[in-house]
DNA sequence: GACATCACG
DNA sequence: GACGTACGTGATGTCC
């Protein structure tokens, strides 16, 4: 489409300080190899560019284009008001060098590229979008700079092209409580303090469009300002009515700058194979350069590959050799060491204790490493080989340190803020300092790296990321320390083995540091990394360390009623039968049901057992007195054996209170998960099971306080799916479940059974999972047919359901991942396998963003509480994945409940605002039973 | 160590 | 049209 710009053609306006902004925060300080230039904002330039030009294709791409850029720091604005954007920043140093470039790279993709000196990018864009409006054609403004939003309408648009969502006049309303013609007053009175725009003291945007929205614009505000009622705010008006109007002149965008082109100069043109890749090849990027060749159907050009620095020794250089660990066994070796870590500023660390279990192991030894291959082991409390070679002796072997000694000299660089120490799962060394009152900080963690980077790929322990990143496997650690009832602690070890184990250990989490560190950014997650998992790791050290107190006589007490009550059962059971038998064995209770008895429905599975699950003795329950009788068995044998008999094993004889300890990088979605013991999966859904959390108790003089989301996963889903309908009832607080049933069955709420809002329940729930006719069939006992007619008429009445679904199978097929709306990723590597397997991974791909995000939510909850309940007398114990449990003193209940509800309400701002409020219950006792 | 089962969100 | 089918976990007991 050419001819003079009009009717039928759609500007689109590039904020090119917006993209050069985001481009150099967006990667790590990358240089050009031949000469070192920086260069990584003008990569990142490039980048954006690129995919903002592949992206343009179909019906609504550009006709016309320009990228528009600042130029010089004096404007019309200083001469207005001489602190005007006087508190920004200076430029940082490897930047400047830049700008220019960024120019160069616009027209080297042959879009045009304006500036005009004394005037910001924004009165352009602004002259220009209103000249597109006057010509009857459209624009879109590709910034999410909010100053910008006072000319969205009438055609013109902006576009945030990081979350590629475009904001409209209403959008705009959202934004400022206005229309983009009130924009400019609601921004004089609200001021902005990134620019220094002074505004109305003590008056924000949501006060701003109250008070404009009630008097019509500014003018008449200021006109009639006595009116206001607020005598606070009547004042601020009449005493700064001259601040104001003047802020109104520096935010209102000057739509007449003089330019010496006109729109018909910005026709969207092809760009010149040879010039652009010309440039891509003199910047050096070997990556885009291959992209783009790869589009333009060019070859790519030969870029050649700048020597590494010799003095760089990277991983895969440097050969892991065993023989060359130290053996660090005197303080002047020790404080060598030290020496060196204060030269390169962190330092990689690895302790050896006498067991897995961080709350009762002792520390044996540390290994640090600060370059590939070169690591040291300083072990502290080895044992001598006794005379008989069978360790009879506790003398320590010769070499050592004095623990007291050692520490000494390591704490202050442990404890140093100036020192970044690098673990693996630090989470434990971590533990294991702090029994020894070290407090180790600020740290890194390898695990966790990998965690943001390759969650839902494959595990993240050492041992597979060793091979994996580094083509290299561990020594194992079993042929040293034995097995089962012969097996060492590592004291014991010898410590010539002790050296290369240990050793090895901080050698290999410091190169996969160094290869994972500067991946971050590329991959996009250094925001996940640095506020989801890394501040996580002191919380969670803390919480493990609390441990909740267990009453031991309770649970005895309810384990010998618990085997009586199976004795009585078993009896019954092998009359039933008629004969002896094991009934914890399924295959014998199988073979009792179907063969011997001859039970109809004997379904055999892959191995060729009988299925003897719950569902299926339940269906059998009806027919027959057995299948009843072992349905009770094995509810009194699950909590005998796993609660009540095992949870007393786990009470901490020092502390008599229970430590789980939770994995931070075990559930690909970003969930915790609770092991030895878990606690997370405590009994509740039974009146029998929900008397062990009685067990669960408050010490003397304090209390429980349990707080969980209420319907989190829904109301994420609300949001993401945007479900106006959902949305509103949680906005308004109406029974969803309820609300679901109404909208699909037509039953006015107030006339709802309590069968059809279960059956909507399960359809709600069903939905999280990636539902399908068959699941929900089997759910709900209803023929598949129902079930299916169900699914269909939900996806009907909330059709953005059926749409999230869809798209998000369609990205993860695209991009191998899906995404928590606080970018955490996880990858769904078999989406595009053949065969049933292909089912699960697409509705583990619907899952994962809404529990992602869920999680995500309550991990910044956690991470904030410690400051939130710093001045309480309580302590943060259980996460139970939408619950946390505290313990308090009496009397500051209700001051912690205030406290933390406020933390986890608010716990998704600002990164993400929700569409719906997330609300919190809150409940106090004596014991977890109590409190819930 | 694999499998079945069942506890939780 | 057949196939297999609700997401994410951990602990326990049986059986080979």
């Amino acid at each position: 489409m050419s001819g003079t710009f009009g009717k039928g053609h759609h500007l689109h306006l590039i904020d090119g300080s917006a993209f050069i902004f985001r481009a150099y925060h967006a990667l790590p300080p990358l240089t050009r190899k031949s000469d070192g230039l920086p260069i990584g904002a003008v990569a990142g330039f490039c980048n954006m560019l690129h995919r903002y030009v592949e992206g343009n294709t179909g019906p609504d791409a550009p006709t016309h284009v320009a990228v528009i850029f600042d130029k010089g720091s004096h404007t019309f604005r200083n001469d207005m008001y001489d602190k005007y954007k006087a508190n920004r920043e200076a430029m940082p140093e490897d930047l400047r060098p830049q700008i220019p470039l960024t120019r160069t790279a616009t027209e080297a993709f042959n879009i045009a590229c304006k500036e005009k000196e004394g005037f910001e990018a924004d009165d352009i864009i602004a002259t220009l979008a209103v000249q597109a409006r006057a010509a009857g054609g459209r624009c879109t403004i590709i910034s999410s700079d909010k100053d910008l939003m006072q000319l969205v309408g009438g055609g013109v648009e902006m576009l945030d092209a990081m979350k590629n969502k475009s904001i409209d006049r209403d959008g705009v309303f959202e934004k400022f409580g206005v229309y983009p013609d009130r924009v400019v007053d609601v921004q004089a009175l609200a001021g902005d303090s990134v620019d220094n725009v002074p505004g109305a003291p003590g008056i924000g945007i949501k006060t701003a469009a109250l008070l404009i929205n009630e008097y019509g614009d500014l003018d008449a505000l200021l006109e009639r300002a006595g009116e206001i009622k607020q005598p606070k705010r009547r004042q601020t008006l009449i005493d700064h009515a001259d601040q104001i109007r003047l802020s109104r002149d520096l935010v209102k965008l000057d739509e007449n700058t003089p330019l010496d082109f006109t729109l018909d100069d910005l026709e969207v043109r092809d760009p010149d194979a040879d010039q652009l890749l010309g440039f891509l090849a003199e910047m050096e990027f070997r990556t885009l350069s291959k992209r783009v060749a790869e589009v333009l159907g060019k070859e790519a050009p030969t870029i050649a590959e700048a020597p590494v620095a010799a003095d760089a020794p990277v991983a895969a250089d440097v050969p892991f050799d065993a023989e060359l660990y130290e053996h660090v066994s005197d303080t002047a070796a020790l404080q060598a060491w030290i020496d060196r870590i204060y030269e390169f500023g962190y330092v990689a660390v690895d302790t050896e204790t006498t067991g897995l279990d961080d709350m009762v192991a002792q520390l044996v030894g540390i290994s640090l490493c600060v370059e590939p291959g070169k690591a040291c082991y300083i072990p502290l409390i080895h044992k001598a080989r006794g005379s008989d070679d069978l360790f009879g002796s506790d003398d320590l072997a010769e070499g050592q340190i004095p623990t007291e000694e050692a520490l000494r000299l390591l704490t202050p660089m442990l404890e140093d803020p100036s020192i970044l120490k690098i673990g693996q799962n630090m989470k434990y060394d971590s533990k294991i300092f702090a029994q020894l009152g070290i407090n180790v900080a600020p740290i890194d963690d390898t695990m966790l790296l990998s965690y943001a980077m390759h969650a839902g790929l494959h595990g993240h322990g050492m041992d597979t990321l060793s091979e994996r990143y580094l083509s290299h496997t561990p020594i194992p650690i079993k042929p040293l320390l034995g097995t089962g009832k012969s097996a060492i602690t590592f004291d014991k070890v010898p410590l010539a083995d002790a050296v290369k184990y240990a050793a090895e250990d901080a050698d290999i989490t410091l190169r996969l540091w160094q290869l994972f560190k500067p991946q971050l950014h590329r991959v996009g997650v250094t925001k996940v990394y640095e506020t989801l998992e890394r501040p996580l790791v002191p919380v969670l050290a803390a919480m493990e360390r609390s441990g909740v107190k267990v009453d031991r006589d309770t649970l005895s007490r309810m384990s010998n009623a618990f085997a009586q009550k199976m004795a009585g059962l078993e009896d019954e059971i092998y009359e039933l039968a008629g004969r002896k038998f094991n009934v914890g064995s399924p295959k014998q209770l199988g073979e009792i049901l179907f063969d011997e008895m001859g039970l109809e429905g004997g379904k055999k599975g892959k191995t060729g057992a009988y299925a003897t699950g719950a569902d299926v003795l339940e269906d059998l329950a009806t027919e027959h007195d057995l299948p009843a009788r072992v349905l009770d068995w094995r509810q009194l044998s699950k909590l005998k054996s796993t609660y009540t008999d095992a949870l007393q094993d786990h009470i901490n004889p020092d502390t008599g209170r229970v430590h789980t300890s939770y994995s931070i990088a075990g559930a690909s979605t970003g969930r915790l998960a609770s092991t030895d013991p878990n606690l997370q999966n405590i009994p509740i859904r039974s009146e029998e099971g929900r008397r062990i959390r009685e067990a669960f108790v408050a010490e003397p003089g304090k209390a429980l306080v349990a707080l969980d989301y209420s319907q989190i996963e829904l109301r994420i889903l609300a949001h993401i799916a945007n479900i106006p309908e959902l949305k509103q009832a949680f906005q308004d607080g109406i029974d969803i479940h309820a609300l679901t049933a109404s909208e699909m069955f037509g039953v006015p709420l107030d006339e709802m059974t309590s069968d059809v809002r279960r059956q909507a329940k399960a359809i709600n729930f069903g939905v999280i999972y990636g539902i399908s006719g068959f699941g929900l069939a089997r759910n709900l006992r209803i023929p598949r047919a129902e079930a299916q007619g169900f699914i269909d008429r939900y996806f009907e009445r909330f059709p953005g359901i059926r749409t999230y679904m869809n798209d998000t199978k369609a990205f993860a097929k695209e991009h191998g991942f899906v995404q928590t709306l606080f970018g955490r990723k996880i990858h769904t590597p078999e989406i595009s396998a053949k065969g049933p397997r292909a089912g699960f991974a697409q509705r583990a791909a619907i899952n994962a963003p809404i529990q992602g995000t869920a999680a995500d939510v309550i991990r910044r909850a956690m991470i904030r509480m410690p400051h939130a309940i710093k001045d309480l007398p309580a302590t943060m114990l259980l996460q139970v994945h939408d619950e946390l449990l505290f313990e308090v003193e009496k009397g500051a209940e209700d001051d912690l409940i205030a406290a933390a509800r406020q933390v986890m309400e608010n716990a998704a701002d600002p990164v993400v605002k929700l569409d719906v409020k997330l609300d919190v219950d809150a409940g106090v006792g004596a014991s977890w039973a109590e409190a819930h």
